[in-house]
DNA sequence: TTGTACGCGTTATCAG
DNA sequence: CTGATAACGCGTACAA
């Protein structure tokens, strides 16, 4: 079953040590027995085996992404990005998912000492809990998409992400702009302590802003036994709210797949958008653009992040120092669902 | 930086032998004394290099998911349920992503030498190409979502998937039987060899079987530049199949994400759905059911394409025979797209 | 129950 | 330019 190097060297009766150049593109081998090992290396389905290269080599010029959230809508976009990204650089990478339940800090210590990386990007994940074991990664990594509060100390680190608070304040603004009272939110989970958080601490912000109180009753949280942002969710949640008969002339969902389901949910209860119910979501997917009508988000500036997060990568890499977390600006993308084409809806 | 296992050892005053053994949980040891390795094991911060473990070890009972096209939206909800089932065996397992330009069999090869993998699940990729090459993988896989025309001989290999040429005539049938007899198609590249081909022939054959004849004009193909199936490319070929004036009652997209794109241009232009066109898309995705108005579509059986993947995998692991290929069957969901809530609309 | 010593397939270091 | 040989870090006979 194994052919290994040393069966090549037999074949060819040249030493290992020749084929391993051959083999590496090392520049210190005739060219004519180069080619004569390659291609006795073709006819003879050899694979080399990486575990024993991973075993010896000292330099790998490689890095990783590791992925957690694999739901996320835009890690598709982020991946590809990335890949051209590192591939310009002459890096290897390959790209590897974590399970929900898989700790990131062990596979990444795993995969760091495996494959003696060189550089790691963290696609999602919480790493606001962690802090100390986080400390244990002496490789640079970015963490993008989401933000540290501060840098782990000892860390080569960075983040590249929007400020979710922020932004989220900014769409809920929209909404009070456009003369909006009685704005309800489809939020996470109670237990949160991520972006979900983040987010909905920006609605309270928004309408603190503006003068208004906020009603724990326009308050939907996410049911903490699927905690997922879904359309599904999305649809149950605001069906939930219909029923409630809470008064609200707005909603703003804290995920663009759940506004999905929101929307749904409004216009089978005869709702119109945005005349009856204004509509908002967050993160900018496509598909908010293809809704009829067009769904306001707030989009993320998908690709920037991505670059940025190569580039920050590189650039710790080259220096070895931490580099300050950037966060990026998200754009808000004022949709038919809260326009309706004008400037005002509501103006009572 | 380097903690070895032999570190530990001295550390702990004891042979590299009985750390090894305290890591594994091999039965032979003082309770103890693995009790006081381990915890020097977690003081020291010592993580095992899997590069030389994967080298020494002969079983492994690990098996990989290898995942071509990162875009496929279902792709997310099969890793789930893989994982899952994986698990439930005790297998080890992990996913990793391939770029576009990567080939599928040479770091499936590389894979199986350096974790010593038992099994490879392909999602995505096309393995109708390249039969050769195949051959030289030795351990059982199973391609999921795309068949293999035949079976690769000299291999324990099977795929499970749809059948994309009937199924997609299925839902042509379905636009015929409510009445409608000018039927375009939103089809993939003409290069295409892949399922968007297959898709299209359906489409083909439904027309003949009722009768119609197939009018080129109403075949709108993918621009070669940019082959995805995305709601951007549905919006660009219905734009321009509106502006061509042929005339149609009904379109069908071969993707769920181009007819998303294909309603917008649709209702953009004043064409009422399913009154003016009647619209079906392919894949069943969430989406389409939580667009206004729902939107009829071929839903691919994810979970149990998933499931039954790992079934046979694990089946050709015990057996060490290939087992037939498997075509599972995809539900038609007549929506509001079509249907407009009654059985028939063109009955001309 | 424990420790010693060897080998897994490569690459790197030398000496030729 | 090439070939022997020593690591790389771990698992596992085998001996103790």
């Amino acid at each position: 079953m194994g052919m290994t190097i040393k069966d090549i060297a037999k074949k060819c009766g040249v030493g290992v040590s020749t084929v391993s150049r051959a083999l590496n593109n090392h520049p210190d081998i005739n060219p004519e027995t180069k080619k004569m090992i390659l291609k006795t290396v073709e006819e003879s389905n050899f694979v080399p085996n990486n575990s024993a290269r991973n075993l010896k080599r000292t330099d790998s010029k490689s890095i990783a992404i590791l992925v957690k959230e694999i739901d996320n809508p835009f890690f598709a976009t982020m991946m590809r990005v990335m890949e051209k990204k590192i591939r310009k650089q002459k890096y290897s990478f390959f790209i590897q998912h974590m399970g929900k339940d898989q700790d990131e800090v062990d596979t990444a210590l795993e995969l760091i000492k495996e494959k003696k990386l060189r550089g790691i990007i963290f696609l999602g994940g919480d790493f606001r809990k962690n802090k100390e074991r986080i400390a244990k990664i002496k490789v640079p990594f970015v963490v993008s998409t989401s933000a540290f509060d501060k840098l782990p100390e000892k860390c080569i680190a960075s983040y590249v992400s929007i400020d979710d608070r922020a932004e989220s304040r900014k769409i809920v603004d929209h909404l009070c702009e456009t003369g909006h009272k009685k704005i309800a939110i489809l939020a996470s989970d109670k237990k949160d302590e991520n972006i979900g958080k983040l987010r909905l601490e920006g609605y309270r912000e928004a309408l603190k802003a503006h003068g208004l109180e906020v009603d724990e009753e326009r308050i939907c949280y996410l049911d903490e036994e699927d905690t997922t942002y879904s359309m599904e969710n999305g649809y149950r949640m605001m069906k939930k709210l219909l029923k409630k008969e809470t008064e609200f002339t707005a909603v703003f969902a804290i995920s663009d797949l759940m506004v999905i389901g929101a929307c749904k949910a409004l216009l089978e209860e005869g709702k119109r958008i945005p005349e009856d119910v204004a509509v908002a979501g967050f993160d900018g997917l496509d598909y908010t653009g293809f809704y009829q009508p067009a769904i306001t988000t707030m989009a993320q500036p998908v690709e920037e992040i991505a670059r940025q997060s190569v580039g920050i990568l590189f650039d710790m890499i080259e220096t070895k120092k931490s580099k300050e977390g950037k966060y990026l600006p998200a754009t808000l993308k004022e949709r038919e669902s809260t326009t309706g084409g004008r400037r005002k809806w509501k103006q009572d």
